[in-house]
DNA sequence: TAGGCCATCTGGTCCT
DNA sequence: AGGACCAGATGGCCTA
């Protein structure tokens, strides 16, 4: 998308060079103003000392200007990237969830929801696996470095792990490899998954 | 046309 | 000082 400079670089804003010392001398408009050619007496040293002074200054501001604006404009270039990492991570969010029978694309607070859901879902999955085993652990929401899949069967050869401390955020987040998009490949728990996968609106209260 | 979603800009704050 | 992050504002696009 192109790139647009609101008012605050146009037209609105105190960027205005069109009235630095340079044109103030140069410009043809000024020596055609009537204070250059109305025979006005020459200014007296103390007045010429002024005018440099002023002339300083807004050199200095206009100066100060471009830096600041350029600065912006960095700052407005970085913020945009950051955003489109953004966006792509949302986007690879999206292809590790299930898709959807109409290929609707989940807006991004959905996306989040959908994740937040579908996480919470699979670890319910595999508590109640574990327990259908047998065995009494903890629900693996509740414990770092766990494996997405538990102990559970994973037929495709499913291994997908967070490292340890992923509670918080990493900076080299590991993916799960399986795919999520065939929910049915988990047939143990296929009836589950459907449930999980389609019916995630209802899965935690509160979030819809 | 109103409302939702999105991209972008912007200024403030915090961190390195 | 400069970059990252954040939240508010704004305007465009799309849909019911």
């Amino acid at each position: 998308m192109e790139t647009v400079f609101s008012d605050m670089d146009t037209s609105s804003c105190d960027y205005s060079f069109t009235h630095t010392d340079d044109e103030d001398s140069r410009s043809s408009l000024h020596s055609a103003s009537p204070a250059s050619s109305c025979g006005k007496p020459p200014a007296s040293p103390a007045e010429l000392q002024q005018k440099k002074r002023r002339r300083g200054r807004a050199r200095n501001e206009a100066t100060v200007h471009v830096v600041k604006k350029n600065r912006r404009v960095k700052a407005n270039d970085r913020e945009r990237n950051r955003m489109h990492n953004l966006n792509d991570a949302l986007d690879a969010l999206r292809s590790v969830l299930p898709a959807f029978p109409d290929d609707t694309k989940l807006t991004k607070i959905e996306t989040l929801r959908f994740a937040h859901n579908y996480i919470w879902a699979l670890s319910e999955t595999i508590r109640i696996a574990d327990q259908r085993q047998g065995k009494s652990r903890d629900p693996p929401l509740l414990r770092p470095g766990l494996s997405c899949m538990g102990d559970a069967p994973s037929p495709g050869g499913n291994s997908c792990s967070w490292p340890s401390g992923a509670s918080s955020s990493s900076s080299s987040p590991s993916y799960c490899s399986s795919d999520p998009g065939s929910p049915a490949a988990m047939d143990d728990f296929g009836y589950l998954q459907t449930d999980v996968v389609y019916s995630y609106h209802n899965f935690v209260p509160g979030i819809y």
